[in-house]
DNA sequence: GACAATATCTTGCTCATCGAGATTCTCGCT
DNA sequence: AGCGAGAATCTCGATGAGCAAGATATTGTC
């Protein structure tokens, strides 16, 4: 039983640790956004359109507004902001002429690296002082926590 | 050579992770908020005066504000909000009567652990499933990325 | 006791977001 | 073909969170 007690204290020590994370990072981020004129909102918004070129799936208001939780007026706006800084570009889709396909420009995609580049490669840094087994383990912890998480957001309708 | 490019790619498949897992919680945050008439900005707020709470430090409009990176007319008006809801009660420093401190009511605390109380205990038992030397890896691995998120906030000024 | 410093609140404004509806385009059906 | 249902996006007016600047109240210092 003193296992279990150490157990959860170990749980509750990482479930802290998770949100204080993911604090400094929105913090990190909100910094980020005074910093070149951009809203919460916008670096999300890039964060997105950024994951979905990475993954070559194409990127379009609708599921940029769907991935955000704003409403198609809120989305309109946003993608406005983000092409008057130039860092998007709106592009009909010449098979469906409804569609508005979104090209995130290169000085995003640098302007982000010149920001949270560093962050980056410091965590990068912190992994390569574990050997190899750590390394899975982590990985696949983080994988673990991610699935859970998404699964509890999805779940709750 | 090899083994320095399946470093770093394990070391940006954890990157990315991470900033997946963040942007996960987050948009629980919102959800949570829009759920019980909360705004992103309240839930934050809730959260630090939790942690300020959990470690006995006292809360002030002035803290908190800090904290957030809000000014004092919408510290004020945050503080309206949760007074209102019945989340949070004002009091004058007895000591200093220019202090007014906030005092966290226990609707709050059962209302954020009804909705996180699920995602915690989920993970939890995924921290559970791994042996107690991986745990303590797992548990380095988070301490080391804090301090450097942190770190990266704090430096830049 | 007058004065600078500190903590909080008030006022007037800007702008992101929302709800509702207009517009443009696609596709299945007859 | 061509018409209508439906989908993707945009426009308009309203709401409200947050900001800048200044007001108010309280404390410590000379």
């Amino acid at each position: 039983m003193a296992d279990d007690v150490h157990d959860q204290d170990a749980g509750m020590r990482v479930v802290h640790l998770l949100r204080a994370i993911t604090v400094e990072l929105d913090q990190l981020g909100a910094r980020f956004a005074a910093r070149h004129a951009l809203h919460p909102t916008d670096v999300r918004a890039l964060i997105c359109l950024l994951d979905a070129a990475r993954t070559g799936e194409p990127a379009t208001p609708g599921t940029l507004g769907a991935r955000l939780g704003l409403n198609s007026a809120g989305t309109t706006a946003l993608v406005d902001r983000l092409e008057k800084l130039g860092h998007v570009r709106r592009e009909r889709d010449s098979r469906d002429r409804r569609r508005v396909l979104l090209n995130v420009d290169e000085s995003a995609v640098t302007l982000g690296w010149s920001f949270f580049g560093p962050l980056i490669h410091e965590v990068v840094a912190v992994m390569g002082r574990f050997d190899a087994a750590d390394q899975a383990t982590i990985e696949r912890f983080l994988t673990d926590v991610h699935e859970t998480v998404t699964q509890q957001r999805t779940c709750q309708e």
